[in-house]
RNA sequence: GGGCCCGUGGCCUAGUCAGGAUAGGGCAUCGGCCUCCUAAGCCGAGGGUCAGGGGUUCAAUUCCCCUCGGGCCCGCCA
């Protein structure tokens, strides 16, 4: 049973080992065949390729020690093995482990010779049961950049959507364009006081300037007024806390003064002259929903300039979308409305004062959905206001109607949403099972993640106080274009221009991507901006140090003795391409982009390693050379493959 | 007050879901390595009561309970 090439050639290895372990113990213990085998990576490789702790298990129902069983499987499974190339050896260890050491020559050639065949395709192992999976990523409201926060959820998006298209689903992007909330009355409302400018610098950041301005104006005529209307309604603490609040909203203005004099200053008078320009933005958001000319034309045309900047921005960091959906779309074609009268039909649906509520915690309850949905059985679930008082809508019930259009297109969805929506996302849930769409319901992933803050301060759109995205990849690539330019001077300066774009951005999503997403993140440059080990430029200089290899031996091998790598780093080497392939199905079938991050990097660890110790080209014999070569191609081949699906690029020089 | 998440050497971090053989990395510190495939590199050294305390187990960083510390949520914001 000689196999050419596989697509997971660790796991033809681990086939074997459980096969021969079955047959094993279907002969010495007929009583306990039914066990269920199962096989670990060992932690260390004087333990093996494979190990078994089965002897443990089966120990309990036997008077005999796992040691001794251990000892019984071994002999027999090492008679037994001949039938299986792959497996060199069999040894009973330590208090009763069972290690399966691998035949090298034989895994090396399948390993080597699958990746090369395989290429852009290798480990990228296709499901058995593939999905139409929309993924709804980044969706920044358009009224101010993408900043360092977002780009985390834009960068964990894209490479989900990466994997899962690996992995064989049809994946569809998603960008839900949230045009109706009140931010965007509040942007509209300031572009329009300018008298609708033309941007005087990157679209998106100048919405951002007059949104956090327009915004923060608004925030201090209110608590002023707060203030000065007083005193006997606020009590003392209600006094100090907008005290402070105003304080603190003086001191922004200050720095967006600073910062953007022009609109600044043009905002504060034309809104000076403006009784209360609060009702006006309700009025501008009761409008827009209801689809009044004037008030479409000035929203969408604020929306559609940010939502330029931030396909500029997109372009550049190589994340794409397949579809931009608007949410004022869905309330244009009454689907929010629709919504909202069927949930009105199900029992729970109740008047608190103007408002319709919607009772989750009732849902859960009756429809016994507590643990589907892990929650405590004693845990309330808190209500969900449905709409305003004006007859306006409120963001969860419009994505009620979005997640329904949604899955009307999919089979699963995995909306990309920070933790801190953890609660909306579940009344979301609740409500879609009310609806009748429990199944869905299930099906709806909400993959969150922590957010991005400074040392000791938060990232805060409403008061203009980020780090854009576009700064971030415009730093990392000045810094890689200094690296470049210092290691290759006689290249052409077009190519030190492409090398240092694809080497900053590929720092800046390495950087965001390599931390567990439950993990807060401190932004510090420092950390974003990292060329040293561990970050996604020195797994692209390994890679162009295998293409540089590769180069200079300026030689084509078809084949090789592989029995001749017999230097531990090679067999690390080769173990670490063998298992990409079941690494990436972790990868994907968990929902975990950090560990493609993670392997691609030890992986270059090692091939630096092997890198330093041992010539290819020069090697001692051709022979040598040959597998060496072949080896490099391999990891070359892995490591590009596990870039790609975390959208970073692979240099050939760098 | 209630709920969720996190806590691993000075700093950052993997491993925890599916408990097992000396807890992997990186930064910083110290000491070495460029007549040889790119030194964005490699080799070596020191540094850990896996927040603390109980429990379950032959075995706990991993599972359960409690305490402490940090983050997030409990809006007619998104």
């Amino acid at each position: 049973m000689n196999i050419i090439i596989s697509a997971s050639p660790f796991t033809e290895f681990r086939r074997q080992c459980e096969k021969l372990l079955q047959k094993t113990l279907e002969k010495t213990l007929p009583d306990l065949a039914a066990y269920k085998v199962t096989l670990e990576i060992p932690p260390n490789p004087q333990f093996g390729e494979l190990t078994s702790r089965i002897c443990f298990e089966i120990s309990k129902h036997l008077s005999e020690t796992p040691i001794r069983l251990a000892k019984q499987i071994e002999t027999e499974a090492n008679l037994g093995k001949s039938e299986f190339p792959m497996i060199e050896s069999v040894e009973a260890a330590g208090q009763g482990y069972l290690n399966f050491h691998v035949n090298f020559p034989e895994l090396s050639s399948l390993t080597v010779k699958s990746a090369k065949t395989l290429d852009g395709e290798y480990g990228h192992v296709k499901t058995e049961s593939p999905e139409k999976i929309i993924v709804e990523h980044t969706s920044v409201n358009p009224v101010h950049p993408i900043h360092v926060g977002s780009a985390r959820n834009s960068i964990l998006g894209d490479s989900l959507a990466r994997i899962l298209s690996a992995r064989g689903h049809k994946v569809f992007r998603h960008y839900y364009i949230d045009d109706v909330g009140r931010q965007s009355s509040i942007v509209a409302y300031g572009y329009k006081m300018l008298g609708r400018p033309r941007p005087s610098a990157k679209p998106d950041h100048f919405i951002g300037a007059i949104y956090a301005i327009t915004n923060c104006l608004l925030e201090i005529r209110r608590l002023k007024a707060l203030l000065n209307r007083q005193t006997g309604s606020l009590n003392y603490n209600n006094m100090q806390k907008a005290r402070m609040d105003l304080d603190d909203w003086v001191a922004v203005a200050v720095d967006l003064q600073q910062r953007f004099p022009n609109i600044f200053n043009s905002l504060l008078d034309a809104m000076e002259k403006i009784e209360d320009p609060e009702s006006e933005i309700n009025a501008l958001m009761r409008r827009y929903e209801m689809g009044n000319k004037e008030a479409v034309e000035i929203i969408r045309e604020v929306t559609s300039i940010c939502l330029e900047g931030f396909k500029q921005t997109l372009k550049r960091a190589n994340i794409f979308f397949d579809s931009w959906d608007w949410e004022s779309s869905f309330i244009w074609s009454n689907a929010v409305a629709k919504c909202l009268n069927s949930l009105k039909r199900t029992p729970y649906v109740f008047h608190r004062g103007d408002v319709l509520e919607f009772d989750a915690e009732g849902v859960a309850r009756d429809l016994k959905l507590k643990s589907t949905f892990g929650l405590k059985e004693t845990y309330e679930v808190p209500s969900l206001t449905l709409g305003r008082s004006d007859g306006t809508t409120l963001y969860t019930t419009r994505d009620i109607a979005y997640s329904i259009w949604k899955f009307r297109r999919a089979e699963k969805v995995i909306n990309v949403i920070g933790m801190e929506q953890k609660l909306a996302q579940l009344q979301l849930k609740l409500a879609l099972c009310a609806l009748g769409y429990a199944e869905e319901a299930k099906r709806l992933i909400h993959f969150g993640y922590s957010l991005v803050n400074f040392p000791g301060q938060k990232i805060s759109g409403r008061r203009g106080r980020y780090i854009t995205l576009d700064e971030v990849m415009d730093e990392a690539v000045l810094r890689a274009y200094e690296e470049v330019k210092k290691r290759s001077e006689d290249m052409a300066d077009e190519e030190k221009r492409k090398i240092s774009e694809q080497v900053g951005i590929g720092a800046v999503k390495y950087a965001l991507i390599e931390t567990d997403p439950l993990k807060p993140v401190i932004f510090t440059w420092d950390r974003v901006i990292n060329f040293e080990r561990n970050s996604g430029p020195y797994i692209q200089y390994s890679y162009a140090r295998a293409c540089s290899i590769l180069r200079r031996a300026s030689r084509h091998v078809e084949d090789a003795d592989f029995s001749l790598l017999k230097e531990p780093v090679e067999r690390e080497l080769i173990l670490m391409v063998a298992r990409f392939p079941e690494v990436f199905v972790e990868a994907a079938d968990n929902l975990k982009p950090n560990i493609i991050a993670d392997f691609a990097n030890a992986l270059a660890d090692k091939f630096n390693t092997f890198y330093a110790a041992l010539p290819v080209v020069k090697a001692e014999t051709q022979e040598l050379s040959d597998a060496r070569l072949l080896l490099v191609n391999a990891v070359r081949i892995t490591l590009r493959n596990a870039l790609d699906l975390i959208g970073i690029e692979a240099p050939e020089r760098m």
